[in-house]
RNA sequence: CGGGGUGUGGCGCAGCUUGGUAGCGCAUCUGCUUUGGGAGCAGAGGGUCGCAGGUUCAAAUCCUGUCACCCCGACCA
């Protein structure tokens, strides 16, 4: 690996010889790669598979992910982040005392050792960062800190897809900030989210930043920097306005309050076998027709019955209402609930629960209006709670189930004939939704989530002990935040973003190499010219791949040097007894240039395509 | 965990329906020719057909079981 990247300077840069390098390219894909990535990463000869979601690392990858991971440190140094290494390896108890050994499940890889002992491979760092700086700090003096480490993590993912995007070990840059302060963990955190910026600014790679919910891991503020990218799998929205958010934390914008003193009153009808919404709207428009317009979905209520499992293991049976035209989204509802897990209700909880008329469930059987039970101490609560969409505010008129097969009720109006416990975040985000900031309608895009940040708050110190005497001498708890970048699922989403038919197309700052030499003809003459470049631009600090490969047809070396995508192409061939050589980039248009001052004017375009 | 699919030299595949002892392309090796867009000719090496049982004179092929892998969904800092 070269320590010089800057051409021009002393420092040779590296020369690597397509004649002895330890590579071999495809010529067609491999049969389980579906995303570009995958595929190019593979032919490429860049990585192989070694196991599902485990991918060895061949020199031409290595230097690109070493790259990569110079970057990152680079700026990560720039905050002050001081670099540690831990091992993969470690023992169950700090695991044990956060309750991550049972949260994570199968996920976690374990193991035994000889004695019996548990262990694990890591799947990210909080306990350990925090009981190392338990060890060794225990002022607040000594605050803040910024640590980190880059380093090989374990997930056994239950369907780990796409190469390197979703893997089961994968390198993670892996920060925590730890301060005394929530004014002080504010500020570990815009200096990350900064960092962040920087790096991903110099990788070349578009990202948006999303608001996020923190989810399992606790804590409050939470953004994610995803890779815009079709084959991406977090769903997020923006608008043109600036506002962008993962799904799951996108806020449904709540309408005002409508007035309802000359609203009808509610009035149950016969609506047979009207089981679904659709069939609902059809009888409701051929039986009752309003006259101004005709009923739609978005007129009715839906109540949905949902089944949570909270961490304990308790079952509870909870309905969201929600307009008829939108459907429960499952992931939404779970970060809303979290950490209690959802899935629709089953048949046996139907049967549990007699008085929820399938299809025809309507507010009177539920929450407030409904059954109640009673605590040991003489609190009442609903057997089932009634959660309502934001949508559903006092005095909007629903068409909704009357708690009996076939019929329905028309004109009830949220807040006078009925009211909820609460408000939840469950119905789908579509687009054309409005942003809950005012900025205009959301559209939904995919990406790949490459970098995540947590304001973490308290709870892992609290469970590991971590505290500091602060200026008062008082024992504090430290506040921490945790920061990730999925340094090999980086390298994936440059690849996603930086490829054409043909092959990768590395931006410089990242690429292998900078220049590909390729000598084509059957004369000496032509290698030894290549040869004289190849040496001139490696001793410039200009790091080169030499096609130096004998008896091998240009039309190979074009497509092997297009397939492992260094940005600028040097073509030693024909010109050659004209006294030219050929420079292109990747992608664009060949100049040709006296064979003397071909080294001058290659390192001049590496000088440009780093900036 | 549910659904679908696939296991045959290093890679990509055919052969399986209708059993007869394994083939094609790429890659690799040797020789000659060729050299600006994935060359040609001649020759060569390399596969217990995922594994285990079974049927049969005979199994890559039929039957049973099992394992692995891929894709979609569920799940997932």
């Amino acid at each position: 690996m070269s320590s010089a990247s800057v051409p021009g300077g002393t420092t040779k840069g590296d020369l690597l010889r397509l004649s002895s390098l330890f590579v071999r390219t495809l010529r067609e894909d491999p049969a389980d790669a579906e995303v570009a990535s995958h595929k190019l990463l593979v032919r490429a000869g860049y990585i192989r598979r070694a196991a599902p979601g485990i991918y060895t690392w061949l020199p031409l990858g290595l230097r690109v992910l070493r790259k990569i991971e110079a970057i990152v440190r680079e700026e990560m140094d720039a905050i002050g982040g001081q670099e540690v290494h831990f091992p993969a390896l470690l023992p169950r108890e700090p695991y044990e005392a956060t309750g991550r050994w049972e949260e994570y499940g199968p996920n976690l890889f374990r193991l035994k050792d000889r004695k019996e002992a548990d262990y694990l491979l890591a799947p990210t760092h909080e306990e350990m960062f925090t009981l190392l700086v338990k060890d060794l700090y225990s002022s607040y003096k000594d605050l803040p800190a910024i640590i980190y480490q880059i380093q090989t993590k374990y997930r056994d993912e239950a369907r780990p897809r796409a190469g390197l995007i979703r893997g089961r070990e994968f390198v993670m840059k892996d920060s925590y900030s730890f301060d005394h302060t929530d004014a002080g963990l504010d500020d570990s955190y815009a200096k990350h989210r900064d960092a962040y910026e920087r790096i991903f600014q110099r990788l070349g790679l578009d990202y948006v930043i999303v608001s996020a919910m923190s989810g399992a891991m606790g804590g409050s503020r939470s953004e994610e920097f995803l890779s815009p990218s079709p084959i991406g799998e977090d769903t997020f929205v923006r608008s043109a306005g600036g506002y962008a958010a993962n799904v799951e934390a996108v806020a449904t914008p709540v309408p005002e309050p409508v007035p309802y003193d000359d609203a009808p009153a509610a009035h149950v009808e016969d609506t047979p076998d009207t089981p679904t919404i659709d069939t609902l709207v059809e009888v409701a428009n051929a039986k009752f027709p309003r006259p101004d317009r005709a009923w739609t979905a978005a007129d009715t209520l839906k109540n949905v019955v949902l089944a949570l499992t909270h961490p304990g293991g308790r079952r509870e049976l909870v309905v969201v209402g929600l307009p008829g035209d939108r459907e429960v989204d499952l992931k939404r509802l779970e970060a809303a609930v979290a950490p209690a897990e959802a899935e629709a209700a089953t048949e046996a909880d139907f049967a549990a629960h007699p008085h929820l008329v399938k299809g025809y469930i309507g507010p009177g059987a539920l929450g407030p209006q409904g059954p109640q039970r009673t605590d040991e101490d003489g609190t009442a609560y609903p057997v089932i709670r009634y959660l309502l969409d934001p949508r559903v505010v006092p005095g909007t008129r629903w068409i909704t189930g009357a708690n009996e097969p076939g019929r329905h009720v028309f004109d009830l109006v949220a807040g006078r004939d009925f009211t909820a416990d609460g408000t939840i975040e469950a119905a789908e985000v579509r687009a054309g939704d409005q942003a809950p900031d005012g900025s205009g309608p959301l559209e939904l895009a995919r990406g790949i989530e490459m970098g995540h940040i947590f304001q973490l708050g308290r709870k892992y110190a609290q469970a590991l002990g971590l505290s500091v005497l602060d200026e008062n001498g008082k024992q504090v708890v430290v506040t921490m935040g945790s920061y990730g970048i999925g340094v090999t699922r980086a390298l994936a989403a440059l690849a996603e973003a930086n490829h054409d038919e043909r092959g990768l197309a590395w931006p410089a700052q990242v690429a292998p190499a900078h220049v590909h030499v390729v000598a084509t003809g059957k004369g000496t003459e032509v290698f030894e010219a290549a040869e004289r470049i190849a040496q001139g631009l490696a001793e410039r600090g200009v790091e080169v791949v030499y096609d130096d490969r004998p008896k091998v047809s240009p039309g190979v070396k074009f497509a092997d040097a297009e397939l492992l995508g260094v940005p600028l192409l040097l073509v030693v061939g024909r010109g050659l007894a004209d006294g030219v050589v050929e420079v292109r980039p990747r992608a664009g248009e060949a100049e040709q240039v006296a064979v003397d001052d071909a080294v001058e004017v290659a390192a001049r375009r590496v000088a440009e395509l780093l900036g």
